[in-house]
DNA sequence: AATGGTGTAAACATGATGTAAACACACAAG
DNA sequence: CTTGTGTGTTTACATCATGTTTACACCATT
């Protein structure tokens, strides 16, 4: 997949709770870590979860009240974390539909299989639910960032490189921002900016001849001396 | 749910086997039981089969490679079955995607409530597929996705491997979206892809010399540089 | 005016893509 | 078992797209 799975670590214990984000960073996933229920509704809102490894042991809110809460809402992947001692709130667990669960000591391994195979089901629901349409548009263009491409307002489709792509897309998804070019090497690339390096300014050339009405006067791109580029097109 | 799941009990022993169908029977699941790897695959070919109930251990074939034949062409839902002794091939069969295993003897109540959740998974995603049609149409082209065939716009029928199929229907029914290569690679087979792996490649380019009009310049599947694939047909 | 930043044409280098051919493997027929 | 067939995968190489560099003119700021 080209977009890297949210992970969410609930737990209070310290150690556990490194050992778990550590595991699943090894195998590049993106990490986050609560230790209450308040962190986590925190993080959870922020809508990009793909799956919780949830404390069944917890300080305030007891781990089930946790899980009921979020099935309440959400069909994200669910794997609870128990101890040795906790065998009957595991089955109490999986019937309030947790996905899952694993004993500590966990086996990484086994773990991770487990949560790889879990966040396929997971992805593969939730892609008919993110069938709508990513559009931001400017000043009668629209930009699509699913179909990587640009309608002109007279609705032509104008073709355009990665690097160019990209690079729009950072522009107008910080519109009023002023960018750095080694903020948007960054968007371009993952690659560090040396104040000889003159690509950012050649492809916002290639940029502007393709989208503004007189490339010698932008009004969508400028240009912010010493610093960098903003995008100031009207919504 | 409406409609009763399809649960497939692969296991020469008939002890366990009988044990299972009749946990499932009480929860009132369609069961239906097969000793080998043979009629395993004449009940699977029905192709309603939610969740497969797969001993590690069968006379003829390997289990584990029962497995990794059904999750060559299919998301269904797959529990391995395992003894004590299994361990490593536990781990294994979760690596080759197998969604959970049990350990003989199993408890009713632990095997009830993590099939229940895996059925609800597999039907989450299986739903949106039945709901839509059962035939992609486009620039007078039509795909069968029951008949896994593909209808020329003149009405000729146009042979397709299985790989062509999976690559084409993933693309129209993502039309208009980018989808990259480790994207294409995984609706294929369910394997990762790393940069020098050029099988989509190849077999886009055959692809393109059975459908495009001028495989030299296609207009139905297009090429992203640095990205992937995205078709382009109109409805 | 001096200085460093920016625009941009042109050349360049490199990695991505198209594709033929060889290969590997499973399966079916004899 | 052996042979043949279909098909996915790998290899190899020609070609292409495009990001990057270079060079120089021009501009902005001091």
């Amino acid at each position: 997949m080209t977009n890297k799975a949210h992970i969410l670590v609930v737990d209070d214990d310290l150690t556990s709770r490194v050992a778990l984000s550590g595991y699943f960073e090894t195998e590049g996933y993106r990490v986050s870590e609560a230790e209450d229920g308040a962190q986590m509704r925190s993080v959870f809102a922020g809508g990009d979860v793909d799956l919780i490894m949830l404390d069944i042991r917890l300080p305030d809110d007891d781990g089930l009240t946790l899980l009921k809460e979020v099935r309440k809402q959400s069909d994200v992947g669910i794997i609870m974390v128990t101890g040795r001692t906790d065998e009957v709130d595991r089955i109490v667990a999986l019937e309030m539909e947790a996905d899952d669960y694993v004993i500590k000591p966990f086996s990484p391994r086994e773990l991770l299989a487990r949560s790889k195979n879990l966040l396929r089901r997971v992805k593969a629901a939730r892609v008919p639910a993110i069938a709508d349409e990513r559009v931001l548009s400017f000043a009668g263009w629209s930009l699509d960032l699913d179909k990587r491409g640009l309608q002109s307002p007279e609705g032509g489709e104008v073709r355009l490189t990665r690097g160019e792509f990209e690079l729009l897309s950072a522009l107008v998804e910080n519109k009023g921002r002023v960018l750095t070019r080694d903020n948007l090497l960054d968007h371009l690339n993952h690659r560090e900016w040396d104040p000889s390096d003159r690509t950012v300014d050649v492809l916002i050339g290639r940029l502007r001849r393709k989208i503004e009405v007189n490339p010698k006067d932008p009004s969508l791109i400028r240009t912010v001396h010493g610093i960098g580029y903003v995008f100031t097109g009207v919504h």
